[in-house]
DNA sequence: ATACTATATTCAGAATTATGAATATAGGTG
DNA sequence: CACCTATATTCATAATTCTGAATATAGTAT
């Protein structure tokens, strides 16, 4: 019963609501923890113990730049069986979505028009 | 976060080896206990326990024949889970096959050629 | 170096799940 | 009715997961 094992392991690091939430964020690409911290509204060290949860499951790899470190899946078969989940279920996440202005990471401050001056350059 | 919640719930459900072998055996129509018993060589207690699980979650339901109770799936969309699974996974379960004659179930019994005198015939 | 920012880890208690043992029940048979 | 067979339930304990608080670390800027 070994093959179940392997299964069962899986679907317990995708079986936890904050984590449904993290990989439906990380649908579009990476994004950086503090990113998820806004969108989630929840605290970043609570976050991060869910990122190593899914990390070790082997579903996430992580990139830093700079202070920021940026997730991504690595296993993107894992959105078949969410949206295999979605149709089972009858229901279909939508993420809340973070008033603009309250996610302080780099991507989501691109778009902003921000006073030269206090712009910090890379030199 | 309601519907994550509802999902994980459902994945709960789900990330258990015994209950994925379970779903398993019912892939290909009901069954009745002892030959999940019989298959997986698990005691009945605990069968029925894992059984009370997947009935509560809303994906099987049972109906009796005599002296046996047969279940069978109610939402066969979580097999498109499982599929996605196996898929991300790189693994697909395989049933163990109990020997012939090593399951007691009516269904099992039907091809054997039994002495007509041990029959019970209802009548 | 010092101070700051983003993220990770450790620890502990609460809550939940897993599992086995024992027993209960419901239906069938004689 | 008494007994058997198939299945369910209850209870107790062990194991695991959840969650928060506190703290640590690693990189950056000055």
């Amino acid at each position: 019963m070994d093959t179940y094992e392997i299964q069962s392991n899986l679907l317990k690091a995708l079986s936890h609501s904050t984590r449904l939430a993290i990989l439906d964020i990380l649908r579009e690409g990476e994004q950086c923890v503090c990113h998820m911290e806004a969108t989630l509204n929840l605290r970043q060290a609570y976050i991060s113990q869910q990122l190593m949860i899914l990390k070790q499951a082997g579903l996430l790899e992580s990139r830093r730049d700079g202070l920021n470190l940026y997730y991504r899946l690595v296993k993107p078969e894992v959105l078949t069986v969410l949206d295999a989940l979605s149709a089972a279920t009858g229901v279909s996440p939508k993420l809340p979505l973070h008033k603009h202005g309250d996610c302080p990471c780099p991507k989501c401050n691109v778009a902003k028009n921000i006073p030269l001056e206090q712009v910090t350059l890379h030199n």
